[in-house]
DNA sequence: ACATTATTGTTTGTATGCAAATCAGTTTGG
DNA sequence: CCAAACTGATTTGCATACAAACAATAATGT
């Protein structure tokens, strides 16, 4: 009959990565604070896949589509994203990165990529990438 | 002279930390819907060190005095804590688990460790310890 | 003793993030 | 064809999460 093993809050996936997502969002706000990471995630997807439904958008950055009309909402009020009816389904309200929205992206992607090796920093080349890889079989 | 890296959305450690959180909140609810992963953490903080003033038991779970605030309110209002006033330091707040906390934390601890191995399922044995323990680094 | 500093808690504002309800418009099955 | 089912977008409500400003209290140094 075995124990059960303690509860370790510290040891726990779920505080562990709130704990790491903490202190990504500290570093990616010091190095690009015109933006958030959520709303940069919609402007590299714009630039990626181009202009896109708003839902659409969101599956796109694993958002609802509640959270994605927020985000819309305020990158169109920076004027780095603009929204247009979609002629061929009424429905749809079509998001465009604007010239400022992709100027914005292309000074900043490589600080972006900074981000990312910064927050990384404490581990070697390879444990970063064992750790991209187990956490991209989690999604 | 160097290419930068291209910037690929789905392999930067922000997005996909967002998008493991979100599958872990999704588990965490679904088996424990009475309270969130942060109301949680505080019932585990709680019950590992006892009574705590408030900014001080939101230094022990990661929150900011805001934060933590807002959780212990809400804790308060379903009856799993309770505050007292510091007698001998009147700024203080002291929080303290009541019984229904204690209660609610016994009935589901085993199954918060459930949730921690559910999230970490499409791992190995090996895969999850060198995941928590890369992330532990990330602290 | 007392002015400076630090700490505790609160409040406001902004930004995700999800659930649920709703409305408009589109697609599909019989 | 047309009712039913589905999809897109919006809104409301709740729960983190942090910044900044504030008031009350405590600790500190001279």
């Amino acid at each position: 009959m075995k124990d059960t093993p303690p509860y370790v809050l510290d040891d726990q996936i779920g505080y562990l990565l709130r704990r790491v997502t903490q202190r990504h969002l500290v570093i990616f706000n010091e190095a690009i604070p015109e933006v958030t990471t959520t709303q940069f995630a919609v402007i590299a997807r714009l630039v990626q896949l181009g202009p896109l439904s708003q839902n659409l958008l969101g599956r796109e950055t694993a958002m609802d589509a509640a959270t994605i009309k927020g985000v819309v909402d305020r990158l169109a009020r920076q004027g780095l994203v603009a929204t247009t009816p979609d002629p061929d389904d009424k429905r749809r309200l079509t998001v465009t990165l604007t010239q400022a929205g992709a100027d914005l992206y292309a000074a900043t992607v490589a600080t972006a990529l900074e981000i990312s090796d910064k927050t990384l920093s404490p581990l070697s080349a390879p444990e970063r990438a064992s750790l991209i890889d187990l956490l991209s079989k989690l999604t």
